[in-house]
DNA sequence: GTCTTTTTTCATCAGGTGATGAAATGGTAA
DNA sequence: TTACCATTTCATCACCTGATGAAAAAAGAC
């Protein structure tokens, strides 16, 4: 909003960046991470990101050319981590719980990385979980992106629960993975909304809150679904 | 994206707009309203939206002044209707089934009016569910506006929810309606993700599927949670 | 030290942005 | 008719936008 403090600054003009140990270009994705979170793509500019990274615009283009290149880079950076962690996450309950898995067990390994790298990933996974959001409304930026990375966690989600429950349907099983990604989504983008409606007594910021509750919550909606399906 | 083809237009430079029946100023706030839906309200410009609809750029700004408050009045145009008609939903319940409410009737009378007004609403109604959700995770466009309209609703399902589980804490029903809103928002945008998802199996546009699922998914939620909350 | 390569800055471009004041238009009322 | 007034258009402003080519500065190779 107001005028930017440089966070990042080049001594001369020459090329100090490495030897200090400052990466310019993890700076530049870190400012415009947190602004591409707040305002969206077409709200902000190039030049905006440069004065938040204390680096001049034309450094933004000679490391990732084109803006629309610039976002691709800040949503691709945390993309295969996020992913790792989740299909490792998976994978652990799988080993660990494969002969007495739970559906809420299955579903709170799907979720909890997300909310673990929330809490303990600091700003930066804050604002890009804010990004990951709007991404999935507006499938035009990266939903492309977003399908490539995540759809391997969704279907190893999907067939997990259908291990354990092989009288469900697919087409049950993908409506309830929307429903729970609709709350997920919502829940890390942290808007505040909660804190103003329950008038202090929910916090956004509070993910224990929701640890306590989601995996209980999207559970507990899988299993109507699926037996409602069986019933008509 | 192309170039925009006019859809109305005034006849030579005078005031033939109210003789003709033609509204302008509706016509100007349909075409906001698709581009904003679309593209975000920085990715859209007046004169996009003046070309969109058949009409000079000065025009916009005559009726609607700074571009901002096009976007309100884009946000407020059917604001008051859908607020209403959730009103008068929950109303209808609460004196229909005073005496035996459930948890899942209860929900579906919040949510039905959404996707009643979806279905048959027309276009107008389908971009104006995607803008809900674009501010309902971007309170800084609207969420006040969003909190004025909202909240009583809300409140209306929470308190109505305590009258029939009165043992549930507020705390827990906030929660859950934050998930409930999520999973809505994030179906009522149709962002077509669930299709390519399921491949082919789910359609984003069928809110028929959704009516049969999404009541009971959310409604046993809600009871999972209070009853843990009972235990724990 | 000189040469090369990478990084950073400067200066600038062509085009687009929201916005406005003034003029044109034609319906309405006297 | 004539005067008025809401509506619509035109022309334009001051500023910002993403982007680029060339120059400057520093690091590393020899």
């Amino acid at each position: 909003m107001t005028a930017a403090k440089p966070r990042a600054r080049a001594s001369g003009r020459g090329r100090p960046s490495k030897a200090k140990g400052l990466d310019l270009k993890e700076t530049i994705l870190d400012a415009a991470e947190g602004l591409f979170a707040r305002h969206g793509f077409y709200g902000v500019t190039t030049r905006q990101v440069a004065a938040e990274a204390g680096v001049d615009t034309a450094l933004i283009h000679y490391y990732f050319g084109a803006k629309r290149e610039l976002f691709d880079a800040v949503f691709l950076r945390r993309a295969e981590i996020l992913n790792q962690a989740r299909l490792a996450s998976m994978d652990a309950y799988v080993k660990a719980h494969a002969p007495a898995m739970t559906l809420e067990g299955v579903i709170g390994a799907f979720i909890d990385p997300l909310l673990r790298i929330s809490q303990d990933g600091g700003l930066g996974w804050k604002s890009y979980f804010v990004l990951v959001a709007q991404v999935n409304n507006t499938p035009a930026w990266g939903g492309e992106t977003m399908a490539r990375f995540f759809d391997p966690v969704v279907h190893r989600l999907v067939e997990t629960l259908k291990t354990i429950r092989p009288e469900a349907e697919y087409r049950d099983l993908f409506w309830c993975y929307q429903f729970l990604t609709g709350s997920m989504m919502l829940t890390l983008s942290e808007t505040g909304r909660i804190d103003s409606l329950s008038e202090g007594e929910c916090h956004s910021s509070d993910l224990e809150a929701v640890r306590a509750r989601l995996f209980a919550y999207c559970a507990a909606g899988f299993e109507a679904v699926i037996a409602r399906a069986g019933k008509a």
